[in-house]
DNA sequence: CCCGGCTTCTGCTGGTAGCAGAACGGCCCC
DNA sequence: GGGGCCGTTCTGCTACCAGCAGAAGCCGGG
């Protein structure tokens, strides 16, 4: 596996991660029940389970099944995680490095990332 | 004549597509080259080149990278990609009966309501 | 106590992520 | 013409993990 090294400590939540939460809301918001959902969209239930918990990566057509049995649209569904990426993101502010790879004086670099 | 649609075929993109062409846009807004960005992002770049053309499933630590390199956060990426999905879903919403979604889904669902 | 809902363990298989290397076509400019 | 630059695409390879089944564990409630 490429060594991202650096940026494996992400301050951010990572897409799995918030994505399991904003799906587990809004099953939970239907009052659906694990195996509902999981019949629906044709997957285990305890692999939507892994989904929720952000434990495992689903693939695109696995989010486009649990979205669609869950009545959500993918717009939708993304901007849900876009708040839960917000919300979740409040403990570390710390700084991480861009380890730069030791070469070519790359052109434009003009990175500011103020806090 | 009368074609009759594939439903097998999400009316939606899929998410690594609508992922893929955000940040496509985003990097060639920033004005920079693929090679700039998959060596920030410590990638190939032709695996870079892949998940912009939304023909592989990047994983979450990918994506964050990728993000990171391109000066842009999570959060933001994802309400730019629901607007990519929005955008690409309008050339084919053009007749569909929007059934009240008071039934059940019987499998991947693919809902417009826009108010 | 049992039962319903969720989690978690083991184990298995196929698929594919992700890399390197290289070749190729489209540009643009000397 | 020809030489860079940039992106794409091919081959090939390995390691990892998605995704399943089966079953057991945990926990609250009737």
């Amino acid at each position: 596996m490429a060594e991202i090294l650096d940026f494996k400590r992400t301050p951010e939540p990572l897409w799995r991660e918030a994505l399991g939460r904003k799906l587990r809301e809004t099953r939970e918001d239907r009052g659906d029940r694990l195996v509902d959902v999981a019949d629906r969209a044709g997957i285990s239930v305890q692999y939507l389970s892994e989904i929720e918990r952000g434990r495992k990566e689903p693939s695109s057509e696995m989010i486009a099944a649990v979205a669609g049995a869950l009545g959500i649209d993918l717009a939708d569904l993304l901007i849900g995680v876009a708040g839960q990426v917000r919300h979740l993101r409040v403990q570390q502010v710390s700084h991480f490095h861009t380890s730069r790879p030791a070469g070519r004086p790359s052109g434009p670099v003009a990175m500011a990332w103020a806090a």
